[in-house]
DNA sequence: CGTTTCATGACAGAGCGATGACACTACCGT
DNA sequence: ACGGTAGTGTCATCGCTCTGTCATGAAACG
């Protein structure tokens, strides 16, 4: 489901074992990673769904990463494809000339992860790849991803690291009916242990921040069921 | 007028002629390009006015490249300049070594024209170096890259190299949450290893620096986020 | 009317940022 | 060459905010 929000990765590596490694560490980051072991497997993927970022290896057994990334630049939908080289020390002379083949990063092996992940970042944002950063709106709030900012009716609010969050959740899900469980998934984490009842003082919290003097509710209860971002009573109207 | 937008090259080479090629060449494409002969010269030429990118020919007079390059690498105020090395062929396997003393690229003489603009421009990309030369302006603060000046209301302030670049950094991105890893890929550099920690600390810095008694302070933290350039909390007030 | 489900207030502890101090380095002028 | 000065990165500590949990009261449902 969130799947498709987050940046997707292709990994064009043949060695399997640095593929496990690099699909467990870009997960954990966020990412949604596929990997194609060959040249050819690579460009049928990347036709039928190509990536945000590809993380291309200089030596492929059917076709050179090199080659695979000239071809790629010669097509026009993949002009501008990041792409980022990963290559061996041994073979730096020659890794250059990804530069000039049209890569737009490398990085030679073995390289720790954190690097990885920040030339990863740094390309995505360069090249504009962060569609998450909209501003969302229900009603009369506004929360901005990017500056963090929370507005109701132009008037500032102030909202704790969890509340912004569970915000955030619902912003982008409104009218939706959520359970506990599916909250505690979405905003702590898959793994966090905590009692699903924790849900229900955030959402206090949350309304209480967000509810000024006189002004309706946008969180509804759903007995039995969770809680939804809506108007409350103003619902039904026959 | 228009050359303060164009990228700036410095050249530190002592063979004339080439200075006067390159000079040619790149002028032609676009550069603003000036020259140094030794090492010596570099450096007051980059600590007064910091190129966009440095052309480092890698055998000097007084002073080798490679030992320019490291001494820059260690001033903070130069550690993401992107240099590129000039090299002769004969001295290939050291020049493997000039990357790891902090070039970025590097090139073996004679090379071709075009191969040289071709990493030029790729390491202008990927540093994400656009070059905005114009003053940048926040509020009551306004920062002259090319003079490297600051003012507040037209009161001078005095920043530390490092503290300049990360009210830089916040000025070409107003409003918006960085987290201390974003900041440190942009400020420090990438490959730089510092705790994360660290970042408070310059951001402690820089208020003091910029936040005369009675004025207003321009930094917001935002708490499990990161900061941000922004008015903060001069807004509730029921 | 009893049972289930949610709302609320309180609270102890964890988490997080601000701050001051300190050791170390680079730089400048004498 | 040498000493003073400024700048940098790290740490320990303080104080505040936030967080997760519980106990209790209120409300909805059969």
């Amino acid at each position: 489901m969130s799947d498709q929000n987050k940046p997707y990765i292709l990994i064009v590596e043949d060695e399997a074992p640095l593929v496990t490694l690099l699909r467990y560490n870009l997960e954990k980051q966020g990412f949604r990673v596929e990997d194609a072991g060959d040249g050819g497997e690579a460009l049928t993927r990347i036709t039928e769904a190509p990536p945000d970022l590809l993380l291309l290896d200089w030596m492929l057994p059917t076709m050179s990463g090199i080659e695979l990334c000239r071809q790629l630049r010669r097509r026009p939908a993949n002009r501008t494809l990041p792409i980022i080289m990963l290559t061996a020390r041994a073979e730096d002379q020659d890794a250059v000339r990804g530069l000039d083949t049209g890569a737009d990063d490398y990085i030679t092996k073995p390289f720790s992860t954190e690097a990885l992940i920040a030339r990863i970042r740094a390309l995505l944002r360069r090249s504009g790849t962060v569609p998450t950063k909209l501003k969302l709106n229900f009603h009369d709030i506004s929360l901005d991803p990017a500056s963090h900012r929370v507005l109701r009716n132009g008037r500032a609010l102030h909202l704790g690291p969890t509340e912004f969050r569970l915000l955030e959740f619902f912003l982008r899900h409104p009218k939706r009916v959520f359970s506990r469980e599916d909250v505690l998934n979405a905003v702590w984490g898959r793994d966090i242990h905590v009692e699903p009842r924790t849900v229900d003082v955030h959402i206090r919290r949350l309304r209480k921040a967000i509810n000024g003097p006189g002004e309706t509710d946008i969180v509804r209860t759903v007995r039995a069921a969770g809680y939804a971002l809506d108007l409350d009573g103003t619902v039904a109207a026959a």
